[in-house]
Formats: C-alpha cells, sequence, structure tokens
DNA sequence: AGCACGCCGACT
DNA sequence: GTCGGCGTGCTC
C-alpha cells in the first residue's frame, strides 16, 4: 500500500506519513485531508517514501486527496522547503502560508474561471459604421475599438460599468475570442525617456538567465513604465511575470494600470484582503498558467507560476515585504531566491533601496540600472532646512512654514504637512503630579484622540475616555503634552479659516473605501492643506500639491535603532517627491534642530548614494548589516523573568553548539518590553558569513524544538530581522 | 496547536 | 467522596 508523507500545519518540525491506496507519483503537491489526533485536518502530500518512519500499524489512511486541482509543482515545493529552512519554520506552517486557506481545506473547489476575452464582432464593427443613436454598449465598442479590439471582461467592464458589456455581448457586438496569443498586447504607452529605453535595453541585452537588478530610480523617473515594458516583452515570449508591491492600499491603482495597459491580458491580484474564493481563483489561474500577470503583496511571491518569465519587486526597501509574526519571510528576499531557482532575471526597484541591496550592487551582485532624471515632472524639488532652534513655533509650525503655506494658498495649489504621529497628542499628563496616560497593557503611553474623545494604545488598541481630572491626584488641570496630526490640524483649521484642511492619517482613511475616498478628494483639487503621516509619502501622484512641510523628523534622528537614519532618509526622500509631480515646481522644507546633520544634507542634495555611503561605513565600523549576518530569537511570558530565563537556557544549550566566530549576546528585555499584557526579551545572534550562521541555527533549533517550555512561554526565531 | 491523560485542592 | 486545576506528552 503506498505512503504519502504530509506536511501539517503544526508548530513542530515533523512530517506526517500516511497510507493512501490509490496514491501515485503525481500525487506530490496535492492537497489532502487525514485524520489527526481525534479530529482532521488538511495539508500538503510533500513526498511517497517507499518505507514509513514509524511502525507501519500506527498509520492512519488519507481521507481525501484533492485532484481537481493541479499538484503544486516541484519547483514550488523546493521554494516552501528552503522558505521552511532558511527561516527554520516547519514545513506545514510555510505550506499553510503560502496556500490560500480555500484551496488547503481540500474539500470544496474553486473553479477554474478565467476572466473571458472579448472582441468586437463583425456585427460590432457594422454597428460602429452604422449611424445610430448613441449607447453605452456603442461607447464600450467605440473604446474597445480604439485599444485594439479584444480584451477581457473584467477590463471592459471598468471601462463602462452597468450593462454595457452585457448588452453589447446580447446583442452579437461582442463575441467570446479564441485565445488568440496577442496576450502581450499593450496599448497607450507613452514614449519612453532615453534613460528608461536605456535601462530597458540593458536587461534585454543581458538575456535571460537569473540576475539581480536594482532599479535605483528617483521620485517620478517612471519605474513603473520601466516595469510595464519589461512585463510586455515577457508577455510577448509567452510567460508570466509576478510583481510585487508593498500594500494593498497601492495594488488598486497599479491593477487598474496594469490592465489598462495589458487588455487582452489576465491579469490576476492576490493579497490578503482579497475574498477567500478570489484568493483561491487568483492562485489556481497561476498555478494552471492562465494568468499571464500576478500582481500582489508579499504572498503573491509564493504564486505558482509555471511560465515565469519575470520577477518585479517594486519599492523593494519597503519593511511590509518582511512578514513580522509567524514565519518571518521577506517576500524581497526569496524572491531572488526564486529568480535564481528558475534561473531568471529578477528587477528590485527603488528610489531609496535598502542598505543591504544597494551594496549588492556596489560590489556588483547585483546590476545597476539607474533614473537620474523625472519622467513627467519638471525638476526635483527644492529641499530646504528650516533651522528652528531660536524660533517660536506655533503647534509645530514654523513662519516660514506658514508663509510657505499662504504662498500655496495664493496661488491654488496644495500643501502637505509631514507628521508621523497620528491622534491629537502623544501624551496627557498632569502638571500637578507627574501623572501620566499610560497604557495598563503596554510600555506605551495612552495618545489622546479627541476627534472622538478616547484615550488610545497604539500597540494593543485598547481605548478609554478621556478622563476630565486626574485619576491620580484630581487635578482638574490635566494637559495633552506633544503633538499628532489631530493637533496640527486643528491649528491650521485656525490658521487658515479660509482653507480646506483634509487630514490623511490610519484614523481618517479606517477603511479602503474611505482611503479611496480621501484620494479622489485630494486629486480633484478639493482639498487645500494635507496633514498626513507616512500613509502619505507612497507612490501617488497630486500634480496640484507643490509644497511638503516635515515637521518633527528629528526625533528619529538619534533613535536607537541602527536602521532609524536609513528609515528616516527613505520617508522623506518618498514624501518629499511629493511634491511638484505634475507641471508645477516643488519645494520640501524641514523643520529641524539639525540643519547641519549630514542626513539632511544629503537629503537636500538628493543624494542617495552620498547617504548610503555615510550608513554604510558606520555599518561596517558598528559591524552590522549588511556586513554581518544577524538572527534574533525573541520570547514573551507573563512575567519578564521567565522570558529572560528561557533565552539564558537557550544561550546556555548554543555553547556546544556554537562556533567561535559567533557572536551570541545578552538576553534583554525589547525596547517595547510590555506590549499587550506579555513581557518580551530577545537575544542577537550576529555571525560573519550567512553559512556559519545558517548551519549554528540547525543545529540550535533542532534543540531548541526538543526543549519542552513553560505553557505560558512563547519564542519565535527571526532570521535577518529588520528591528534590533 | 489541540487534546488527551494524570495527579492534588474546594464543592455537592 | 467527586469536579477541576493545568503539567507533560503525543499526534502518522
Amino acid at each position: 500500500m503506498p505512503i504519502v508523507r504530509v506536511a501539517l500545519p503544526l508548530p513542530i518540525p515533523q512530517l506526517f506519513d500516511y497510507l493512501a491506496e490509490d496514491a501515485i507519483q503525481s500525487d506530490v503537491g496535492r492537497c489532502v485531508r487525514v485524520p489527526f489526533g481525534r479530529g482532521e485536518k488538511s495539508g500538503l502530500i510533500i513526498s511517497l517514501p517507499a518505507e514509513a518512519d514509524i511502525d507501519s500499524g500506527r498509520l492512519k489512511s488519507v481521507i481525501h486527496i484533492q485532484r481537481e486541482v493541479p499538484p503544486l509543482p516541484s519547483d514550488w515545493l523546493e521554494l516552501v522547503s528552503f522558505v521552511a529552512r532558511y527561516y527554520h519554520a516547519p514545513l506545514g506552517e510555510v505550506v499553510a502560508l503560502a496556500l490560500p486557506p480555500g484551496l488547503r481545506r481540500a474539500d470544496g473547489v474553486s473553479a477554474d474561471e478565467v476572466d473571458p476575452l472579448l472582441v468586437v464582432s463583425e456585427a460590432g464593427v457594422a454597428a460602429l459604421a452604422e449611424l445610430r443613436r448613441d449607447s453605452r454598449a456603442l461607447a464600450l465598442l467605440r473604446e474597445m475599438a480604439s485599444l485594439g479590439k479584444s480584451m477581457r471582461r473584467s477590463v471592459a467592464r471598468a471601462l463602462e460599468p452597468g450593462s454595457a458589456v452585457g448588452e453589447a455581448l446580447k446583442r452579437g457586438w461582442l463575441e467570446l475570442a479564441v485565445d488568440h496569443g496577442n496576450r502581450h498586447l499593450a496599448v497607450n504607452r507613452p514614449a519612453l525617456t532615453d534613460e528608461q529605453a536605456g535601462v530597458i535595453d540593458t536587461v534585454t541585452q543581458a538575456g535571460t538567465g537569473f540576475k539581480a537588478w536594482l532599479l535605483h530610480g528617483v521620485t517620478g523617473s517612471g519605474k513603473t513604465e520601466v516595469y510595464l515594458r519589461l512585463a510586455e516583452q515577457v508577455l510577448a515570449a509567452g510567460q508570466q511575470v509576478l510583481m510585487l508591491v508593498p500594500e494593498i492600499a497601492l495594488t488598486p491603482q497599479l491593477e487598474n494600470r496594469v490592465a489598462q495597459r495589458f487588455p487582452a491580458a489576465n491579469v490576476v491580484s492576490l493579497h490578503s484582503g482579497l475574498a477567500e474564493g478570489a484568493r483561491s481563483r487568483g492562485f489556481v489561474q497561476a498555478l494552471s498558467g492562465h494568468a499571464d500577470i500576478v500582481l500582489g503583496t508579499r504572498l503573491s511571491v509564493f504564486a505558482p507560476l509555471p511560465r515565469l518569465g519575470i520577477i518585479l519587486v517594486d519599492e523593494e526597501h519597503d519593511a511590509s515585504y518582511k512578514q513580522q509574526e509567524g514565519v518571518r519571510y521577506s517576500a524581497r528576499d526569496v524572491a531572488v531566491w526564486r529568480a535564481r531557482q528558475r534561473g531568471l532575471p529578477v528587477v528590485l526597484g527603488s528610489a531609496t533601496p535598502s542598505l543591504e541591496t544597494w551594496q549588492h550592487a556596489r560590489n556588483e551582485r547585483y546590476g545597476l540600472l539607474r533614473l537620474t532624471h523625472r519622467a513627467v515632472a519638471t525638476t526635483l524639488p527644492r529641499v530646504r532646512g528650516v533651522d528652528t532652534r531660536r524660533m517660536k513655533l506655533d503647534e509645530g509650525l514654523s513662519p516660514a512654514l506658514q508663509a510657505a503655506i499662504t504662498e500655496r494658498l495664493s496661488r491654488g495649489e496644495q500643501s502637505l504637512v509631514f507628521l508621523n504621529r497620528r491622534g491629537y497628542a502623544p501624551v496627557l499628563s498632569c502638571p500637578a503630579c507627574g501623572w501620566v496616560s499610560h497604557c495598563p497593557h503596554c510600555s506605551a503611553n495612552l495618545v489622546v484622540h479627541l476627534a472622538d474623545r478616547r484615550l488610545r494604545c497604539h500597540h494593543c488598541g485598547c481605548d478609554g475616555p478621556i478622563p476630565h481630572a486626574c485619576p491620580s491626584c484630581g487635578n482638574q488641570d490635566i494637559q495633552p503634552f506633544g503633538r499628532g496630526t489631530q493637533r496640527v490640524e486643528a491649528r491650521l483649521v485656525e490658521l487658515f479659516p479660509e482653507a480646506r484642511v483634509l487630514r490623511v492619517d490610519r484614523d481618517a482613511a479606517r477603511t479602503r473605501a474611505q482611503w479611496e475616498r480621501l484620494l479622489d478628494t485630494i486629486a480633484a483639487g478639493e482639498a487645500d492643506i494635507l496633514v498626513g503621516t507616512q500613509m502619505m509619502a507612497k507612490g501617488h501622484d497630486f500634480p496640484k500639491l507643490t509644497l511638503v512641510g516635515v515637521i518633527g523628523a528629528d526625533s528619529s534622528l538619534h533613535a536607537a535603532d541602527f536602521r532609524a537614519p536609513e528609515r528616516l532618509f527613505q520617508q522623506l526622500m518618498q514624501v518629499g517627491g511629493r511634491a511638484g509631480r505634475g507641471t508645477l515646481p516643488g519645494e520640501v522644507l524641514i523643520q529641524t534642530e539639525y540643519p547641519a546633520h549630514p542626513l539632511y544634507q544629503h537629503l537636500g542634495r538628493h543624494d542617495f548614494d552620498a547617504f548610503a555611503r555615510m550608513a554604510l561605513d558606520d555599518r561596517r565600523s558598528a559591524s552590522f548589516p549588511p556586513f554581518t549576518h544577524q538572527a534574533m530569537l525573541r520570547a514573551d511570558a507573563p512575567e519578564l523573568k521567565d522570558a529572560v530565563e528561557f533565552l539564558q537556557h537557550a544561550r546556555r544549550l548554543a555553547g556546544s553548539c556554537a562556533p567561535a566566530t559567533l557572536r551570541l549576546f545578552d538576553p534583554v528585555p525589547m525596547r517595547m518590553t510590555r506590549l499587550a499584557r506579555r513581557e518580551r526579551a530577545q537575544l542577537l545572534i550576529e555571525a560573519d558569513g550567512r553559512a556559519e550562521l545558517q548551519g549554528f541555527l540547525g543545529s540550535w533549533m533542532q534543540m531548541l524544538y526538543a526543549q519542552r517550555t513553560p505553557r505560558e512561554l512563547r519564542w519565535q526565531l527571526d532570521v535577518d530581522p529588520l528591528d534590533v
């Protein structure tokens, strides 16, 4: 009787064997439902071993093998195995994270419903030529004809919402097209700049085979156009494109742009916000080869793509590529591994590359592609520091910034005040006794939200009413200290009563619909002054936005985290890039008490190279990544001492298998020690070589998994941690 | 992760 | 005399 070896979603590294009387070799990679303990579980068949690794009398039989969907191919199994190995996570957990939940359940099947390709029929052409009363259906035909006649139903529906598509089909003006290989058809392509053409040429000349590229392009230089042209070539070669983007919030815009460019291609978007069915469908379309372009957030790096031709990673420096819980993988790094595995080019694009990627480009492991000029806009914005040392600020707003806003108002342009702190004030405090609003569950302060009169913890989410008097001494005169977006917004309304002030932060854009309404309002020019957090920093074009004022940036300048300068530079470069993306010139004002700080100086000259050189020198002399490789063991428990004790124990265990060159630091409480009623500590491991680190982690994790830990204690390993 | 079995305090 | 605490061990 054949035996199947199954990866199940359990926090233990073993696989489990089952009997399956009809199992054949091609069932490897199929989802399976099995009895487990006194219940059932779903997993993935990893192999058909000749012999079970336990006494065969103890084997149970599988319940059902899902055979309606093609099995996951061997390269996909290698991919998840690599992720399990590199991040030291159980294979079953990686599988669970990589497969859409609906698919893994292996019971109900999601049909591989393809977005049908519609084409304007003879009758449709005739109808267009005739003189007849205009209708939605005719308008649709006209648009389709101008775009190249055939397109996916979903694209047509987006073009002309309502019943136009149905109507045109009913009248026979549109018909279902046989897929005739024009899926690479690209319409409405803008002319390329010389730089863009050069970059595309370089990638094309390098030919097929693995090659990692860093596309370093200043904000507004048209990186997306480069992605689209590269995608076009890959589609023309009959291959698939995988395009990763940082956040769900950005996917709709890009999705539209891609779909409009390739009306006949089957564009599938994958992200965690998708309904279960839609995610399964997209995944199966990728797997079956029906999808031409997969566009998605970090989880789409696991989309199986039999005809994959290129991987594009937009905003490669973005922290959201790193999963911050469970299996802590970096989709960007996995993408590079995958490109190597499949022998494909991978393009990592950013205006502010991560220093890890930048270092790879410098030592020529990655090819460097550069776009130094803005494609559409005039020039890069002028960046000016506003020295606030001897200046009276009005709720954080300098006279210079106020004057600049006044100027924009008089010209009918938009201004953005950037402040990376939401709420009204970061803390409520009593001047009489020194009481501060501290979160009962976290080592953080409760933030004052005046808009809905609540005190709220931004870490655990707990909230309560704002007290009228000091809870400690009864003093009536308690005050909000510091400033958040709400407070700045309120002051701007007072200072500029004639202006329309709009706050754009996570509180104002709770839902996707709210966020899109805000974007529409801004794009339509129905706001004059925007107050925003980093939500405003990401890739949106607002042609009338010509001024960006940055307040409160200095606080990140001296943060303890060694990556803080890199993040600050990236953030300021990104948000500054919002200014002057149309035809109007932009200006960035940075309020600071350290106008001479090299970070601001480099920023002022838009000189990423100089900033990176400085930051890399710092990293080198302090032996930080990318010059060393790190892993972090974290533990949390209700009591700090239990977390620390576990880490100390783990450190002692490491003594027996750690090479002498490996550096194991002392366990320390995390910067935010307490989070949601749990106390957290961490232990840093550092090595000069990746192989050395990985070798050690392998044997160490084996020992740790064998350890039985007190039930209240949780621990997890983070390979290549972002925050240390 | 579940979910069993397995030995020690407050309830009918 | 039982109900129930969570300590530890297993799941193919």
